[in-house]
DNA sequence: ATATGAGCCTGTATGC
DNA sequence: TGCATACAGGCTCATA
């Protein structure tokens, strides 16, 4: 479910609204999500003051004033929200955290494929993302890095577009959206990209990420923001999902490809190879 | 080292 | 209506 733009929304409406709120108390209802969570969590979060709210790749970081961090991926099928505390618990509700607010912030995850870490704040870096790779609206990205990232690649640039040891944050969606906007063919081997293409690139995938970021994120099926509300961006998308439609730009039939077992969508008069 | 496919789960849409 | 199948926005592991 959320790319970039998604948690990066979520993010920024969580950061807005539970900054010096504590938590009184973690109920789980599950142990079981991606992996299995911490008997450690309680003790972690209880009393602890939120500090802030922080993104790294698809990561939300919950920063708290104990020293600890709440380390949460929303998987393909996440939701965290906030409530009232009237709010009656549902399906798939795994962790309910109950603040000083009488507020209450649910994570809820049909499908499981998210997790929650709490971990001490000053060894998430190390611990967890020393492998990932560059922020791809940071001042980190340049043509440079990226050249050398894709030198002696030879898989497709769709795949390593989304392989996060070398850009962080871009899913299937804005994968296909940025090439499209990029003018490059999702198939071409990654070290064939000439510098004036990887520079295209950067551009595309910063510009179609804050556009969605603008649009409160891509809301296919899952995606809701802290307040249940859907983001718009998909309205907006060129290429994703829109196999068999016309290209926008120039009417050619859009087409669906797979790559690595993930639907790609492009334009094969926009993006040649 | 590099690239692919399987697997983790549930919900929804589709076709028979 | 019921059933089987395919597919879904992510990530990690095993295998070649």
């Amino acid at each position: 479910m959320p790319e970039l733009p998604e948690v990066e929304t979520l993010r920024c409406y969580l950061n807005l609204r539970l900054v010096n709120l504590a938590i009184n108390e973690l109920v789980k209802t599950r142990d079981r999500l991606r992996y299995t969570l911490s008997n450690q969590l309680e003790a972690n979060v209880k009393g602890g003051k939120i500090i802030g709210c922080r993104r790294r790749a698809k990561y939300l970081l919950i920063d708290l004033d104990n020293g600890y961090s709440i380390i949460i991926h929303l998987g393909m099928s996440g939701r965290l929200t906030l409530q009232d505390n009237n709010y009656i618990i549902k399906k798939h509700d795994h962790l309910i955290f109950y603040l000083n607010n009488s507020q209450i912030l649910v994570f809820n995850d049909p499908r499981r494929f998210g997790m929650l870490y709490t971990m001490p704040t000053s060894s998430i870096e190390k611990q967890f993302f020393s492998r990932l790779g560059v922020e791809p609206l940071s001042a980190n990205i340049s043509l440079e890095y990226l050249k050398n990232k894709l030198l002696n690649r030879n898989r497709p640039i769709k795949n390593l577009l989304m392989d996060n040891h070398i850009i962080v944050g871009i899913g299937n969606i804005y994968a296909s959206e940025s090439l499209f906007q990029a003018q490059i063919h999702p198939v071409v081997p990654g070290h064939s990209l000439a510098s004036a293409e990887i520079n295209r690139l950067i551009l595309a995938i910063q510009n179609v990420l804050a556009q969605a970021i603008k649009a409160g994120g891509t809301t296919l099926k899952d995606f809701v923001s802290g307040d249940n509300k859907p983001g718009y961006f998909q309205q907006q998308l060129q290429v994703y999902g829109r196999q068999n439609q016309p290209c926008r730009s120039c009417n050619t039939i859009i087409e669906k490809i797979q790559q690595a077992g993930r639907a790609t969508f492009y334009c094969p008069t926009c993006q040649k190879r």
